[in-house]
DNA sequence: TGCCCGCGGGG
DNA sequence: GTGTACGCGGGCA
């Protein structure tokens, strides 16, 4: 008898002899990888039996033979859940086989005597960790003999496997791996047809590019193999050597690894990178996944949207962007268009380059990883699922694991996702959301913002909004009036849903008040933020047509009340004498009576009277801030306001400053106005400035990258049926000789002359600076960027920058 | 206003 | 794999 103390990585499970059994993967504390296989796994699901009937004797006849396969229930138990948070007597169905569960399960809701079957599509592993309450990523302890199995690793057959503690997984091995593919001039990616011609892999102390054309190089990180399939070879042949918990790329889900799996395949080399041998997985179409038993197949880029996207100021998430704002650095700088001809030229120095730049994405990839793992591994400790799984789930799958997992310690039976036809039903529910008051439009100075800390989740916690506890008839809670109806939930007792809220939100501020302390460990952090992050989806998750515990009343009552906390809110701040300027769900935009009131002590007169978790906070002080009308109308715009903060921040939210097919001038000219308007507060100014970027423009005084707009076709040429201007410039590249079809990145300029845009067209490098036309940029790029702006001061843009208003122009200057 | 389509990332 | 799980924004009617 042995005993390991290790963390899982991955898992996966078998049919052994009729017997299922789980496989889990994963590093011991002294630091080797070892595969703990568990025999004592039962599937089960769960059957509500009709009011007075039991079922048991049926489902123990029942049976299934398929494809030599035999399907049938061992054992049932009966046992005492709730569903709904009410109690209910169901019966736990045992069957021999996985598979079984989900062969018999229908036949089994068809019995008379059954009212419903429940938990019958969770997948095994995840009903494993969520059964044995076994944390991947977390120390586990397994008492066990060695057995011999045809495995990359040692492998226990456990008597015994417990969690033991919350000792986390910090430093797993991680391989970064990148690939550049052979792709004549700029076409869409094919990999049928062309090669991978390098793959780079970094890791700690590790780096090295794959590749299989000879060319001199003073690199030793650069290996040169006879063919592609030796590189593909020497490839698996690195992972094994290197034996990483991690494997991760950018974008490697969508790219990489499918196109490496299509590779392989054309060359007949099995990709039996699984720790079990199994092959590199690729499933999905269009969302694609990559997966490889034992080995956490981490997509990076995945992490990032997720987890990232929404407090960085990057919104393209191209490798450069990224790493260029979260590491300070970016990729090699060479144009990816010139490989295929270097590689058919066998151009050393082109190459060289090349090779080096494929090192430094798999590189930047190594460390954006490192970077943002413990956000990953977070998620992985709270929801308790597998890394693979928690990598590729949204926010809603997120939280409806957390909640699976709950349900299983709280007693409760899961409710079913819904069939196709509850999911049109409940996606034609239209619930009212939050308040969003209308700004009048303006320049303000010093505004002061408010926030609700955390509104939704504060509400359901703080009113027990949940499910079950909808409208009792044991008690006299605060009712809320929705469209929907009047609701209430009970008092005396915590629901399940508002229960988890509320552990959550207590959580969150245990951590922050040790974060507060000083502790600025990165696990913390991302713990905080991950409790945080899943508090917030699960408003909208009651509101997910998907969702297992959709529940619409309850969704209706949070915002119901969210409207009524924040109007109360506009009310005082109203009686006191502060101006409202803006209100959004959550926030309160205001100018003070007078400079001397403070708006810390309104805020904390209102907590005063706020319920529960309820808390209202004082965001902070804005020295400036601009609210523009909605298009052809004296209506301010809601959602569509820029600030600028004490450090003489701007703060942007709504604007379509950053379109990609704006030209640079376009967006920057809206940019440097918001920005004159906000620090220096002269509408004058603005226009002066705006003034001589046109005259600029009309002498071609900018270069001609300024006026270049990108965009992308998205089909092939043929099967365009309107010539966009895109469609016009990638005709021309075509032309030119040039391979263009979908993916393919068109870049051009509007030139002077008469009649439409399409004709005026011209790709860059055909263009000169003179060329470009003023009365385009400045009509269909500049002017509409800034017109609702100007409007806020009564100037109308149209009228001072159109040829027949040159006298008006004239007359305000 | 609502529906459909196609992108995103990657070379 | 106890499957068949994207989400948003632009273009168009």
């Amino acid at each position: 008898m042995v005993t390991v103390q290790f963390y899982p990585v991955d898992a996966t499970y078998q049919v052994v002899n009729g017997k299922p059994q789980v496989y889990l993967f994963g590093r011991t504390v002294s630091g080797e990888q070892v595969c703990v296989i568990d025999p004592a796994v039962e599937p089960y699901f769960y059957v509500i039996p009709k009011n007075g009937e039991d079922p048991t004797n049926d489902l123990l006849k029942m049976r299934k033979e398929e494809r030599g396969e035999h399907y049938r229930i061992v054992r049932v138990e009966p046992v005492q859940k709730k569903y709904l948070e009410q109690p209910v007597h169901a019966l736990k169905v045992f069957t021999n086989i996985p598979q079984a569960v989900a062969e018999l399960k229908d036949d089994v809701r068809a019995l008379p005597s059954v009212q419903s079957t429940h938990e019958a599509d969770i997948l095994f592993v995840r009903r494993y960790f969520i059964d044995k309450g076994i944390t991947p990523f977390t120390l586990v302890t397994a008492e066990g003999e060695p057995v011999a199995e045809q495995l990359r690793v040692p492998a226990i057959r456990a008597k015994k496997i417990e969690q033991a503690g919350e000792d986390t997984f910090a430093k797993p091995k991680v391989l970064a791996l990148d690939i550049e593919t052979y792709n004549p001039a700029g076409k869409h990616v094919v990999a049928e047809q062309h090669p991978i011609l390098m793959i780079a892999l970094a890791g700690d102390d590790f780096k090295k590019v794959l590749t299989w054309k000879r060319f001199e190089t003073a690199e030793p990180y650069v290996e040169f193999l006879p063919s592609e399939a030796d590189v593909l070879d020497r490839f698996k042949e690195l992972i094994a050597e290197y034996r990483p918990d991690i494997i991760t790329g950018y974008y490697s889900d969508g790219f990489d690894l499918p196109y490496i799996r299509v590779r392989a395949t054309k060359n007949r080399i099995p990709l039996d990178i699984g720790l079990d041998y199994s092959e590199l997985r690729v499933t999905g179409r269009g969302n694609t996944k990559a997966q490889v038993t034992g080995i956490a197949h981490v997509d990076v880029l995945r992490v990032i949207r997720k987890f990232f996207a929404k407090t960085m100021e990057t919104d393209i998430f191209t490798l450069d962007a990224v790493a260029g704002e979260l590491l300070g650095k970016g990729k090699h700088p060479v144009d990816i268009n010139k490989l295929a001809g270097a590689w058919d030229q066998n151009d050393a120095a082109l190459l060289n380059e090349f090779a080096a730049y494929n090192l430094q994405d798999a590189l930047l990839t190594y460390e954006l990883a490192q970077l943002v793992l413990p956000n990953l591994i977070e998620f992985v400790k709270i929801v308790g699922q597998l890394p693979f799984d928690i990598n590729r789930m949204g926010f809603s799958q997120l939280v409806e694991w957390y909640a699976m997992r709950q349900a299983f310690a709280l007693n409760e039976i899961a409710p079913n996702k819904p069939g196709y036809q509850a999911q049109m039903r409940r996606r034609s529910d239209r619930l009212k959301g939050g308040l969003v008051y209308e700004p009048k439009p303006g320049l303000y100075t010093d505004v002061a913002v408010c926030d609700f800390r955390s509104l939704y989740p504060s509400i359901i916690a703080s009113h027990n909004v949940s499910p079950g506890m909808r409208n009792c008839t044991c008690c006299d809670a605060p009712q809320i009036h929705t469209d929907r109806g009047t609701f209430w939930f009970c008092q005396k007792r915590k629901g399940f849903v508002s229960g988890i809220i509320e552990d959550l939100i207590t959580r969150r501020a245990r951590i922050k008040d040790i974060l507060k302390k000083g502790n600025t460990d990165p696990l913390l952090l991302a713990r905080s933020q991950a409790l945080k992050d899943l508090a917030n989806s699960f408003y909208g998750y009651l509101g997910f047509a998907m969702a297992r515990w959709y529940t619409i009343e309850c969704a209706e009552s949070t915002t119901a009340w969210g409207r009524q906390y924040i109007l109360d809110v506009i009310e005082r701040a109203r009686k006191e004498g502060h101006h409202i300027v803006y209100s959004d769900t959550d926030s309160v935009f205001l100018t003070l009576a007078d400079q001397s009131t403070d708006a810390r002590a309104f805020v904390e007169r209102v907590n005063r009277d706020l319920p529960g978790l309820m808390e209202l906070d004082f965001e902070g002080y804005y020295p400036a801030g601009i609210f523009v009308s909605v298009k052809a109308s004296e209506a301010g715009a809601k959602k569509k306001y820029a600030l600028l903060n004490p450090k003489g921040q701007l703060k942007i939210v709504g604007f379509e400053t950053v379109r990609r097919n704006w030209s640079p001038i376009a967006k920057d000219t809206q940019r440097k106005v918001l920005e004159i308007l906000l620090t220096e507060r002269k509408p004058e100014h603005a226009l002066t400035f705006l003034k001589s970027i046109i005259d600029d423009l009309k002498q071609n005084k900018f270069p001609l990258a300024a006026v270049i707009i990108h965009t992308q076709l998205s089909k092939e040429l043929s099967e365009y049926e309107n010539t966009g201007p895109h469609v016009a410039a990638a005709q021309r590249m075509q032309e030119l000789g040039q391979t263009v079809g979908p993916g393919t990145q068109i870049r051009y300029v509007v030139t002077k002359g008469k009649g439409r845009i399409r004709d005026k067209v011209k790709l860059p490098e055909e263009a000169n600076q003179d060329e470009y036309d003023p009365d385009y940029y400045i009509y269909n790029q500049i002017l509409p960027g800034v017109e609702r702006i100007f409007d806020v001061f009564g100037i109308n843009v149209n009228d001072y920058f159109t040829e027949k208003a040159q006298s008006n122009l004239s007359k305000f200057f």
